[in-house]
DNA sequence: TACTATACGGACTGACAGTCCGATTGGGAA
DNA sequence: TTCCCAATCGGACTGTCAGTCCGTATAGTA
């Protein structure tokens, strides 16, 4: 990172670890901008200046938790990467969302509150749903894939991923998340060529 | 009515319509309360007085929209009602609900961004969910189907609506969901696996 | 007409996202 | 090591909005 002033890194951390810091302590509706600023030690417009706005904040911390399942699916390496068959790498990446939403569901929910009504914008999200649709694409191509890919999504939602957790753990909603791809992406040799 | 004064009935309809006005003019994000009151030439304390909150007024105007639903569903009449086999029933009911989404994205999108995160409260949510639990215990007893119901009922989410929409109109988004419920619940004799 | 329970309205409060600018400081140049 | 300034900081300030409060007005009744 050329020209990044040190105190500009150290402060950028300290507000994404303040944020998370809040984010489990107190409800994901909870956590205000001055709040994390006071935690992380920091000024207000510090935050607006690394990240924009409480939307872009959530989306950086979102991305950041995201990075690694983003890795392993522009690697090879199966089960998540190129080297995959479709039907592998859809199921391995649906189970990685699950366990990641389940870990994560107050940044979830917040992330959520914070892009309402543009959540289709957030990159994360594109990302994960442009390899759903391309791999959905492959599999059944006889569907309205891009809506499937967002259905599948929905499976993410931050109330449902809590509703679901609450009885069964990260468990339940692995279990019902493979099931209901399993259900709508028959397997090889049943269906499709 | 007895008890309700006949300026209290007023105000409260003068209100519900200049909500939906509202609404239709500008996007369901720029919808105030002191807004409302002013169109509706009403005061402000009157809206929390009739509906509690913001959330509360969302909630009471997306019931009034799906009143004609609920009657169908809690009657006899086929396709809807009682009488109608739980597969028709289902099908019949999303369809319903697909052309109710399309024709009030902007309410739907105010709805959920006032319930936010307690989406699973909403009375009219739950009915739909109860319902659709209830006819998926009958066809597929075999799944989560409080998940499912879930799912099945973020098909109706605002951006998705909207997306889904703004490309091939109500049109497409019966035809997706159709699709996606009859994956989801295949005909009778082909049963599940 | 008089009377009172009910309802009205809009000023007020508190919280919060986002802005602005004078004070501060990191880190390369001399 | 010292100097310097552009990058960075901090927190006071603004505008907006949900929700509250209470003095005033009125519908409905006797």
């Amino acid at each position: 990172m050329p020209g990044v002033r040190a105190d500009a890194a150290r402060n950028r951390q300290a507000i994404l670890r303040a944020t998370e810091e809040l984010l489990a302590v107190h409800g994901p509706e909870h956590v205000s901008l001055d709040a994390v600023a006071a935690a992380a030690g920091v000024g207000k417009g510090t935050i607006f200046r690394r990240f924009g706005s409480r939307t872009g904040l959530f989306q950086e911390l979102l991305a950041e938790r995201a990075a690694r399942i983003r890795e392993a699916v522009d690697g090879v390496p199966a089960p998540l990467g190129r080297g995959a068959p479709p039907r592998t790498r859809l199921l391995a990446f649906l189970d990685e969302l699950a366990a990641l939403a389940a870990r994560n569901i107050a940044l979830i929910a917040a992330h959520e509150q914070a892009c309402a009504s543009d959540k289709y914008d957030d990159p994360t999200y594109r990302r994960w749903h442009d390899h759903l649709t391309g791999l959905l694409g492959q599999l059944r191509p006889d569907t309205d894939t891009e809506y499937l890919a967002h259905v599948l999504l929905g499976s993410f939602d931050g109330d449902l991923v809590r509703q679901i957790t609450a009885h069964g753990g990260s468990t339940r909603l692995r279990a019902v998340v493979h099931d209901l791809a399993t259900t709508l992406v028959p397997e090889p040799g049943h269906a499709t060529t």
